[in-house]
DNA sequence: CAAGCCTGCATGACGTGTCATCTATTCCGG
DNA sequence: CCGGAATAGATGACACGTCATGCAGGCTTG
């Protein structure tokens, strides 16, 4: 029994940076939910949703649109829907002119959350993200968030396999 | 009301850099993801208990051990390794010494999953990571990551075999 | 050595995310 | 107009993560 390594076939130098920066990504994250829920309730999805849909003109959006903004799939954002729903952030409303969609609404209520929110959360994004880093990194991290990592972000549908090598 | 924005206190610029990061990241470990699970019923998370376990001398670490290399919190750990045992990618074995532990051991099938997983997705990492970005925004990841973003980040012991002060 | 604290870990509840599946509409071609 | 495909969305099952809590076993101190 080999124990002992040789299980990645990653270098060692590499190892070490991919697992900080995921271990990395995930106390971010965890820190600015811990800080939304602590200020405002509000989960860093419910915080996107939001954000989003005030920035929509009417503070209406269709889910798709919604969903094409944020970058998320149809379902997730179904179920994050139906639950800000339950907690009243957002209302739907009924799509006249196409019966099978909906208009997702932000509330009076969803609207003084964001509000309420917002500053705070900006301003813990801006001092654990933006202000942490060397504007060398924030210029970095930008260059390749835009581009993409393999210039294959564009999450597209993973469309029928027609033999599609990974 | 004021619908249209001024909601978010950060500039355009870095509220385009940051979806965009947080995007890229979740594009990045959802096709990690689908590709362990596609190629070897794994989760990353799964995964990265895998290797560590596999990396340890007998194949046994003690969880809160395996909590502090993974750097999760251990009621994570204690769920994950619940499943994985059901699943029995793992075992677990009474800790003589101290009564209230335990040790969590590799089984034949971990090691056999992890030995298989491995190449496949190392090199989904190197695809999609390390070869996607140039040698300078792997070296600004790497340092970024590793110093920790706010200085905040308690990315204390990244065990290491070779010793190194941090 | 007893009282109390700290540690190591499990667990239940609940929010989150994905996948597969299902429905209802709209769209399009014949 | 009819039938099929694409579109918009919901939903149920299940994995994942966090929080709060529970608890047994070690540790410390008087």
């Amino acid at each position: 029994m080999m124990w002992a390594m040789g299980v990645d076939w990653l270098t060692a130098e590499e190892q070490r940076a991919w697992r900080a920066y995921i271990s990395l990504h995930r106390e971010l994250t965890a820190r600015l939910n811990r800080q939304l829920q602590a200020d405002s309730q509000l989960s860093l999805p419910d915080y996107e949703v939001l954000v989003h849909l005030s920035e929509a003109p009417g503070g209406r959006m269709r889910p798709y649109e919604l969903a094409k903004a944020l970058q998320w799939e149809q379902s997730r954002l179904s179920h994050q829907l139906s639950r800000m729903q339950r907690r009243g952030l957002v209302g739907r409303e009924e799509c006249t002119g196409d019966g099978r969609g909906a208009f997702m609404v932000l509330t009076a209520c969803g609207l003084e959350t964001i509000h309420a929110a917002a500053p705070s959360h900006a301003a813990k994004v801006r001092e654990l993200f933006f202000d942490a880093l060397t504007p060398d990194h924030v210029a970095a991290i930008a260059e390749i968030s835009h581009q993409g990592l393999a210039g294959l972000t564009p999450v597209e549908p993973v469309c029928d396999g027609t033999g599609e090598s990974d």
